[in-house]
DNA sequence: AACATATATTTGTATATACAATTGTTGTTA
DNA sequence: TAACAACAATTGTATATACAAATATATGTT
């Protein structure tokens, strides 16, 4: 990670703002690496984790609001999210019977499929990105993140 | 932190998939505070960086590709970034003479005077969000960091 | 000079994201 | 039961972001 080429910006770049700044430029490479890991499946990195938490229902529904709770980032427009994953044939999307102000999604036998595949591919993203950091400096970070 | 709730969509998640899930909540988190901070200037985080590399140049102008590659994240957009900026008053721009291929972009002394007050906004923002860190502990995120 | 190549920016298009307003449904209560 | 509040999703709008294609200018080669 070159910080120095951005941070060169001004003069002395206090700690905390060179941290910030250290924070996301780490982000961009990280998202770099995934979108270019799930880029062969079509699919965004949102996508992908609704399809996720999806999975992680086994079989019992989603509605938007929990998709959007659970989701890494919210976006506030799961609606259009899901729109296209409906596109793609990865979910299913019915109003809820016993509550029609609620949508009711659920992954299909071919997103299934689909995510298997792009389970390897984030996988190698996530071996790829931390590659230089040890198991100890894993959790040492997990640590460090708590206190944001 | 509440990285439980994300990550409770899957029964077991692996140290790594943990780490890069919690780098991205709390990313979050930095960029909510960050924009909430600067909203009350009608100014995105991406033209506020733009405003501080023009600073940072000391009156000598900027072209477009010395600003791309000095953000924090690229955008391959600069141009659009830059007429937001000019129809706020905060830049001026003007082809080169030498080469006529190439933008210069300066601050005005409108955009100096609003970046002074951004500043203090920004400060406050990283005060907030790194609030319960130590000096220790942010040298030691920033080692981390450099592993990246 | 004519041509190809490299450089710098701009434009077009598609998707992502944030936020406010709207629609439709359900539950509550006067 | 009519009115209203609460809830869940959708839509509209503006901006952000990524990527490819197009435009304009400069440089190097024959």
């Amino acid at each position: 990670m070159d910080v120095e080429k951005v941070i060169k910006t001004e003069k002395e770049i206090p700690l905390k703002s060179r941290t910030i700044i250290h924070f996301m430029l780490v982000n961009t490479k990280i998202k770099e690496t995934i979108s270019t890991q799930l880029k062969p499946y079509g699919i965004s990195l949102q996508q992908f984790n609704v399809l996720r938490i999806l999975r992680g229902q086994n079989g019992k529904p989603a509605n938007l609001s929990t998709l959007n709770g659970r989701m890494v980032t919210k976006m506030s427009n799961t609606t259009r999210l899901v729109d296209k994953l409906l596109l793609k044939g990865y979910v299913n999307r019915q109003t809820c019977p016993s509550n029609r102000r609620k949508i009711e999604i659920t992954i299909t036998e071919q997103g299934n499929r689909q995510l298997e595949k792009m389970d390897k591919a984030m996988k190698d993203a996530e071996v790829k990105i931390l590659e230089n950091l040890s198991h100890k400096e894993l959790e040492q970070l997990n640590i460090l993140f708590d206190k944001f």
